[in-house]
DNA sequence: TGATAATAGTTAACATTAGCAATCATTTTA
DNA sequence: TAAAATGATTGCTAATGTTAACTATTATCA
C-alpha cells in the first residue's frame, strides 16, 4: 500500500474526523433535547461527572472553558435535580459534583440509545475495519489525548 | 486478537474521539485567537467555504445551525475583510461566498500551522498506525459522515 | 503564631452568539 | 399572472461565555 506518511494520515484526518464528530453530536444534540430536555453541554458535563471529574474546576480545565461558565451550567443542572453538590470536608472549599440517581438514569438511557444507534450505523463494518478502529483510535489518543495540549 | 465487537469499538469510539477533538480544537482555538484573532466557530467556517461550501443556506445545513446565524457570522467575516459576498446572477437570490485573498492566505498560514503541529505530535506513529489511521477514517466517515445524520 | 498568598467557587456586568419569527427579493410552479 | 417556495437578512429574546471582583477556606513562611 505504503500510502501511509504522516502527511497523508493528516489530511485523512481532516476528511473523516471533522464530519464524524458532527454526525454524532448531531444525533446526540436531537436526542438530548428532543427526549431527555438537556443541551449538548450539558451532556458533555453530565458525561464528565460520570467519568469522575467531579469538581468546578476539574471540569473547567477539561472542557477549556471558565469556572464561571461551568459553574452556572451545574446550578442548572443541580435545578434540574440531575446532579447535586457536595462540600468536601477535608476540603472545604471544594465542592463535590456527583450525578442523582435521576442524572445516572437519564445517562444510561441516553448512552444506550446511542450506543444502539451507533451499532447500527456500524452494522456492516468489517472486522478488519473495528480492528484498525481500535489501533487508530489507540494511536491518536496517544499522540494527542495527553496533558500538553 | 478478536476483540473487534461492534460494542468493543463503540466503547474505543468514545474513549478517543472526544479528548482527541478537543486537542485538536483547542490548538486551533489558541492559534486562531493568538496569532489570527479568529474564533473557532469562524475558523470552521472559512474552512467550509474553502471547501467549497458557498452559500448561507449550504453552511446553515451543514454546521446544523440557523441561517440567521450563519449571516451574521458572515457579516463580521465581510467586515474583517476575509470573505466577499457576490450576488449569482444567475439566480438573485442567491448570494455566493468567497475566501479573499488575505482570507485564503490566512487559511493557508493556519492550516499549515496546524498541519505542523499535528505532524510532531504523530511523529512517533507506526507505519501500521498511519495505515490503521486510513481504513478507520474511510469506515467512521462510511457509516457515520453521510446525508441522514 | 499571625500575616500573606493561593485556591475553590460564586456573583456581577458585559459581550457574543444562538434561536425563532417576520420580512424582502427573487424564482418556480400551477 | 397569482400563489408558493427559496435564499438571505433583520428584530427580538434567551442562552452562554468572558473578565473582574468578592467570599470562604486552606497553605505558606517569616
Amino acid at each position: 500500500m505504503m500510502q501511509s506518511s504522516p502527511q497523508a494520515a493528516i489530511d485523512k484526518f481532516w476528511e473523516f474526523f471533522p464530519p464524524v464528530w458532527h454526525t454524532v453530536r448531531a444525533h446526540i444534540h436531537h436526542e438530548a433535547a428532543e427526549n431527555f430536555d438537556i443541551t449538548v453541554g450539558q451532556f458533555h458535563i453530565l458525561r464528565r461527572i460520570r467519568g469522575g471529574i467531579d469538581s468546578v474546576s476539574k471540569l473547567a480545565a477539561d472542557r477549556d472553558t471558565s469556572r464561571p461558565a461551568i459553574s452556572r451550567a451545574v446550578d442548572v443542572l443541580v435545578n434540574q435535580g440531575l446532579i447535586v453538590r457536595t462540600v468536601n470536608p477535608a476540603d472545604r472549599r471544594n465542592v463535590q459534583l456527583s450525578l442523582t440517581a435521576e442524572g445516572q438514569s437519564l445517562m444510561e438511557a441516553l448512552f444506550s440509545n446511542t450506543r444502539n444507534w451507533m451499532a447500527e450505523k456500524m452494522a456492516d463494518l468489517s472486522e478488519a475495519e473495528l480492528e484498525a478502529i481500535f489501533v487508530a483510535g489507540d494511536a491518536l489518543k496517544r499522540a494527542f489525548a495527553n496533558k500538553n495540549g
